[in-house]
DNA sequence: TAGTTTTTGGAACGATCGTTCCTGATGAGT
DNA sequence: ACTCATCAGGAACGATCGTTCCAAAAACTA
């Protein structure tokens, strides 16, 4: 026996990179190659062809959801951290030099429509999403710093959808006007709690 | 001389239903050809290449963004119309058998980060649905059916980016809560006016 | 240390990519 | 009807696509 050179976890978060910025159709093998430093034969031993290693990359990323929901578990103010949150997205959709975005954004609409593997990973993540706003809301409505006269999960979807929603406006919405588009966004979405 | 014998705007519309559906870069040549009806040579010589017919096609995907801002123009309640044009989105994209979505939003996400024609083409389209938005939300103000409290211009980018954060969960929220995540999303979207 | 198994890098596969070019067909002008 | 500029079709370009294969290097077992 022989033992690997390489960690197939970190060589998936590098290809997760590379998909990250280029998107699925526009990255080729060259580019992995030369993202993860390992060789053609090694990348399909270990994951099978490109949509694997997709996939793979697409799993790695729900450590950035992870870290999401942790923050919206963590203790203080419900609209605080919910507030916090939104503001991470606009910050990292406008202080990006390498204008990302969010990696399940782009799965979604690039390939979840075709793809049903990518369609239930990315479905995934958005559920988790959802569950720890939901979570968040419900306290405060029973804390009584949020009106209790919504449902909560209604209000968790609500919430999901204008972070999607702003990852779309931070990549398309006028350069001139974008930061104080998505200010706007926030204070009016926070205004619903 | 010797005339055309296609109207370049037609074939434009044809490749746009292409690109709508597949993307840009899962879109390769042959399938413009077969879409259009074009040969190559046709193609290249009056769009130039793949880049410019992308370009000519967001161009004529402006009539859904017209239709989009004279559904607002139209006389009736502000809430009404804007509820309407959210209602219309949700359809859209529970009930279109191809997965289409937006072929802005997905225009966005693939390109507008690298792509500064693209960009610009994108933010043209967001912007027209933004001023339509801020007309008929000053004028429910005016009327006294929407509360005048807030900036209609903030509240405008709010709609936009609800907008837009359907197209995302349209597509990548679990199947089996889309149709309720999307009615969630309006009412509660709707409740800031 | 010899033997064996697995991984590795890189060459090479056919297919397809975006693009160009050439040829015959076409229709307007005289 | 003849000319001629311009058209459309499809072959063909080199490059690159995703994928496979193979020989050599490496590391564990005995």
């Amino acid at each position: 026996m022989r033992s690997k050179e390489f960690e197939p976890d970190e060589i998936a978060d590098a290809a997760m990179r590379v998909f990250w910025q280029r998107g699925y159709a526009a990255t080729s093998i060259q580019d992995l190659v030369e993202g993860t430093g390992l060789s053609r034969s090694s990348l399909y031993s270990t994951f099978e062809n490109k949509q694997g290693l997709y996939q793979q990359a697409l799993r790695r990323y729900e450590a950035v959801t992870t870290a999401n929901v942790e923050l919206l578990s963590g203790a203080g103010s419900p609209r605080d951290l919910i507030r916090q949150l939104l503001v991470s997205v606009a910050e990292d959709e406008l202080g990006d030099p390498q204008r990302r975005g969010c990696l399940v954004a782009n799965a979604t609409l690039e390939l979840a429509g075709h793809d049903a593997a990518v369609a239930e990973l990315v479905a995934h993540n958005f559920l988790r999403l959802q569950k720890a706003l939901e979570k968040l809301i419900l306290r405060g409505q029973q804390s009584g710093e949020v009106a209790a006269a919504r449902n909560p999960r209604a209000l968790a979807r609500f919430f999901v959808n204008t972070l999607q929603g702003m990852r779309v406006l931070g990549k398309g919405s006028p350069l001139t006007q974008r930061s104080q588009c998505l200010m706007d966004v926030i204070d009016v979405a926070l205004d619903t709690l």
